[in-house]
DNA sequence: TTTTGAGTTGTTCGA
DNA sequence: GTCGAACAACTCAAA
């Protein structure tokens, strides 16, 4: 350690981890007295506040940080407010001349690191940014013509060109904090926990903790889910996902240690190659966000401009409520609620139902999902929105309409998963599980249900619905 | 330069 | 019950 050096700030943002965490490993090799910041900034312009899921899972991202950056002698400084000012403070507070972060995605995010980068330069004060969300910058994946890719296959391709990712970085060995830190808030202080009403007993029975519960998750996942997984990932009863999409969020674990563990783990070819293709997908998801910025609340397709989505429909809340009448929906829309994350596979489904079914907008169910999942991700939950919806990249062709009675049949066959979330129809025979309303009369009432009272009514008759949503894709088609 | 083929996740219809 | 075709339009890269 050299003395006479001063003080280097981390600045920790969704990144919440100290293995294979590039701007700590190198601020650490500098030698010099460390400051560990976290900002909550939900007063930037541009930078999207985040949802209530995502705020839960944050406080315990930060809860494990400050403990292990305890363990290493050091601490967490949490402060609140415009990030510009309050690193300001801290490096008038410190006298630090060097602050080091991993970079962000979103366009606002964008926009703040680079002012401040600018105008720090020009204070004095060296920002040093590094790659550690994201195996490949995505400034640099580009299509032979130089354009950004819009199309997965080809993305993933030029991936698997640009060769294997950068091994993970071990957790520092010795980090030299400085003596006299700067005092700030205590984590609680943030308020990012639900008060009254705690509704976050669902969450803490699902997700373990910070960046130790990502590994534990890891750890399961390659030694139990990914067997089978090409095939079981699409069964929400089975334990094949991964279940990692929250702990990414945060940066507890990154993707080069997903990515390595992976490949090291035991599995067959085919299981190890999707779930890897899985972590390509996000990869995808952030290359769109880079490039195309507006993708959270713009059409990506400009031809959807004109597509005649429902205003204001009173379908958005028995949708968000679970109460939609086909039951694999209303399953995962409760799955959600309660847990903060749904199967991909109902996800796609329930999606699907209230963009093409019912005409809400995307953007309705986006912002749903943006508030209630854990994992609620400025990449991936508007690239998969417009997937779904059909106005995205690489999108869902529009006459693919799901029908969410036979997706509960085939993925969910013995209603294992629909029962649990739907347990108000778990006594029908699988027959009519997915169906309640073809049951027979005597078969309801041995079940106990009464359908409009117990148990809805389907919202919109899929027949129906799906000669609908075609007819207003045939809109788009004249519209030009 | 132009052409060609392939492309995460489906459903319905009619033979 | 099973099977192939139809349901668009566009991107990307290899030929």
């Amino acid at each position: 350690m050299n003395d006479a050096q001063k003080p280097v700030l981390v600045w920790f943002r969704e990144d919440l981890r100290i293995a294979d965490n590039p701007a700590l490993f190198k601020a650490a090799e500098t030698g010099a007295p460390m400051v560990a910041v976290f900002i909550l900034d939900e007063e930037s312009t541009g930078v999207r506040p985040f949802g209530s899921a995502q705020k839960w899972m944050l406080h315990h991202a930060l809860t494990g940080l400050a403990k292990s950056l305890q363990d290493l002698g050091g601490s967490l400084l949490v402060r609140r407010g415009a990030s510009e000012p309050i690193l300001r403070d801290i490096i008038a507070e410190t006298g630090a001349d060097r602050i080091f972060w991993n970079r962000r995605y979103g366009p606002g995010e964008i926009a703040v690191d680079a002012k401040l980068k600018a105008e720090f330069g020009d204070s004095g004060v060296a920002a040093h940014s590094f790659l550690g969300a994201l195996l490949h910058e995505p400034s640099r994946v580009k299509t032979g013509n130089g354009d950004p890719f819009r199309v997965y296959s080809p993305f993933w391709r030029a991936l698997e060109r640009m060769g294997e990712p950068r091994l993970p970085l071990p957790v520092p060995e010795e980090i030299a904090f400085l003596d006299n830190r700067p005092k700030g808030m205590e984590i609680v202080e943030l308020g990012l926990l639900p008060v009254k009403p705690d509704w976050a007993k669902g969450l803490r029975d699902t997700w373990p903790n910070g960046e130790a519960g990502a590994h534990e998750m890891l750890a399961k996942f390659l030694d139990h889910g990914i067997h089978g997984y090409a095939d079981g990932r699409d069964m929400p009863a089975a334990e094949n996902v991964s279940r990692l999409s929250p702990y990414l969020r945060f940066g507890m674990i990154s993707p080069y240690q997903i990515w390595h563990a992976a490949k090291a783990a035991e599995a067959n070819a085919r299981d190890r190659e999707k779930f890897l293709k899985e972590v390509g997908w996000r990869e995808f998801a952030y290359h769109l966000l880079f490039n195309f910025p507006d993708i959270g609340w713009r059409n990506f397709s400009e031809r959807f401009d004109v597509f005649p989505w429902k205003e204001q429909s009173p379908d958005l809340k028995a949708w968000q409520r679970g109460m939609t009448g086909y039951p694999i929906v209303d399953a995962g829309m409760r799955e959600l609620w309660h847990t903060g994350y749904m199967h991909n596979r109902v996800r796609m489904v329930a999606a699907s139902l209230l963009v093409k079914h019912l005409l809400i907008h995307w953007k309705a169910g986006e912002e749903w999902f943006w508030d209630t999942l854990v994992d609620g991700d400025p990449a991936n939950n508007p690239a998969s929105w417009q997937w779904v919806a059909g106005s995205g990249a690489d999108a869902a062709p529009y006459f693919r309409v799901f029908n969410p009675i036979l997706q509960g049949r085939k993925f969910d066959p013995d209603g294992e998963y629909t029962r649990k979330w739907v347990p108000e129809i778990a006594a029908l025979p699988d027959k009519y599980l997915h169906c309640p309303w073809e049951a027979p009369a005597e078969t309801l009432l041995n079940c106990g249900i009464r359908l409009g009272k117990s148990y809805p009514m389907p919202i919109i008759d899929h027949d129906k619905a799906r000669i609908r949503a075609l007819d207003a894709f045939e809109t788009l088609k004249k519209a030009i």
